[in-house]
DNA sequence: TTAAATTACGCATACCGTAATTATC
DNA sequence: GATAATTACGGTATGCGTAATTTAA
């Protein structure tokens, strides 16, 4: 059974007659009788009755059109859909992202996305660089962003955006002075970006992190929450920390910190989709607009 | 698009692996290939991208599956119903009968046939000769059922069945003799077989129905209910009687009457269905049966 | 005599398989 | 070097069109 069978089936079907139908469809009453002719003959049943010089359908013809119309409909529907993934007007762009970056620089930058194409399914997975990075490799992902620079040799990577890392403190901790080594700190754990932050900036003063008094908690919020209640010293991003300084709950010591760059990683050999290039042309025109 | 080029792609894309998706079809890589190429051309898409040695779908793949598989289930559907309609499991029945044939001496035989054919559709249409033949003649039934004999060229007909037509009264009107010329007459109206046996058996008496005392009612019911309650007498159909004269309603007047065939006609260039060729065998059986 | 379907037949295209090529592991 | 996909290429087969044939109005 074939589409163009279906279609042809239909033509008759709806008008009684061959040489109409072939009309319609731009082909020869040969063609059409003979595509009729296998489908009756392929299945063994009696489609059309040859009555006088011209055709009846038979009741199992009659049957048959609502058959072969669905299925025609099911088809033209994935056609539909085929032709809308070429396009913007359907499709699904999968994120992955680490913490500050999925919770703090992706989101708005995801809002215009979807303003822009409601058909695309955005969906986003936020977890450290490496696991990151494996869903971008296994194709679980389309677009990765991560802090780190380093990445295995089947990604491909590109600066995005950049970022302010702070060392800040509660107003009343930040009044006891600046001496790193005798005041304690909260950090990330291990594999975070903004956990390899502060040990850079430990490392510069000669301190190790290892040898301090610190609170060690999962995510950048639980961070900033126990800052703000006084339990230490913490290196964040502006990005997490910009409403705290704003309502006066942190203070930013001066450390001289470097500014930290943000990556898009995608792999290499893996087709890029239309829906994933207008995710990174959005990219492109936010940063040059900033 | 074609049904051959979803099969293939779902082969394909179920194993994200173009040999192995090749041998489950029976094709070589070299034509699965191809044919996924063909798809990804017409639509300008992307389905799977060639990673490495092998390939990945893509997210459009993805989507694009799901649409694919709903086409073929559907497909398959429709073929199924080929196959049924072409055996016994699936179909329609439409018949037509007079209302003596309809109401009494098709109901039994349709639901025998029910019972042996549950897939099967039956419908009946009750009407006089001239619109049973119509509706035969114009494919809206498979089958009529008359009494009369007489039919358009392009029908054929058979004999399936015979009646014996009685001439009853109520046993009050019975006991007053059988001058028929002085009695009332209940009848059915113009067009109608029982009429037409009634005016015969008038006619070989000598007798005009216009010139005698007479109810006319539409339906053999109504008749019966008439002559019951004493209104006349009334040539009808045994099948029709058959329960007033067991409960003594109603007496049979000796008239000699002969006995009247039951006719199935069918259109001559129309091809006999499955459905219709079972339905003939049964009433063969049935006949020989009695 | 016309109209309609079908059949006969030649031709073109599409599709498949074999074999060669490219590319990765 | 082995495996996997693709490309190149030749043959076949399906399907269309032209034209002839059949059949009925």
């Amino acid at each position: 059974m074939t589409l163009e069978q279906l279609r042809i089936f239909i033509a008759v079907a709806e008008r009684e007659h061959v040489t109409r139908a072939a009309a319609a469809l731009g082909l020869t009453p040969s063609a059409v009788s003979a595509a009729i002719a296998a489908l009756e003959a392929r299945h063994g049943v009696v489609l059309f009755d040859r009555i006088g010089r011209g055709i009846a359908m038979t009741g199992a013809g009659r049957d048959f059109l609502i058959e072969a119309r669905a299925v025609l409909d099911r088809a033209a529907e994935a056609e539909a859909a085929l032709t809308d993934l070429a396009g913007l007007r359907r499709g699904r762009l999968c994120l992955a992202a680490s913490q500050t970056i999925g919770n703090y620089w992706l989101p708005p930058l995801m809002h215009r996305y979807r303003l822009a194409h409601p058909g695309i399914v955005l969906e986003l997975f936020i977890g450290n660089s490496r696991q990151v990075a494996a869903k971008v490799i296994e194709g679980l992902a389309d677009l990765g962003f991560i802090e780190s620079e380093g990445v295995a040799d089947e990604l491909s990577i590109e600066t995005v955006g950049s970022d302010d890392m702070l060392l800040v403190a509660s107003p009343a901790l930040a009044a006891r002075g600046d001496d790193l080594g005798a005041l304690p700190f909260v950090c990330r754990e291990p594999g975070s970006g903004t956990r390899a932050a502060m040990e850079a900036l430990l490392r510069v003063r000669g301190l190790c992190l290892g040898d301090l008094s610190r609170l060690e908690l999962p995510s950048n919020e639980a961070v900033c929450r126990a800052v703000e209640a006084g339990a230490g010293l913490a290196v964040l991003s502006r990005l997490v920390v910009a409403s705290a300084l704003a309502a006066g709950n942190l203070q930013v010591l001066d450390a001289g910190l470097p500014p930290r760059s943000f990556h898009a990683i995608r792999h290499r050999g893996r087709h890029q989709g239309v829906a994933e290039a207008a995710f990174r042309r959005l990219i492109a025109s936010a940063g040059s607009a900033a």
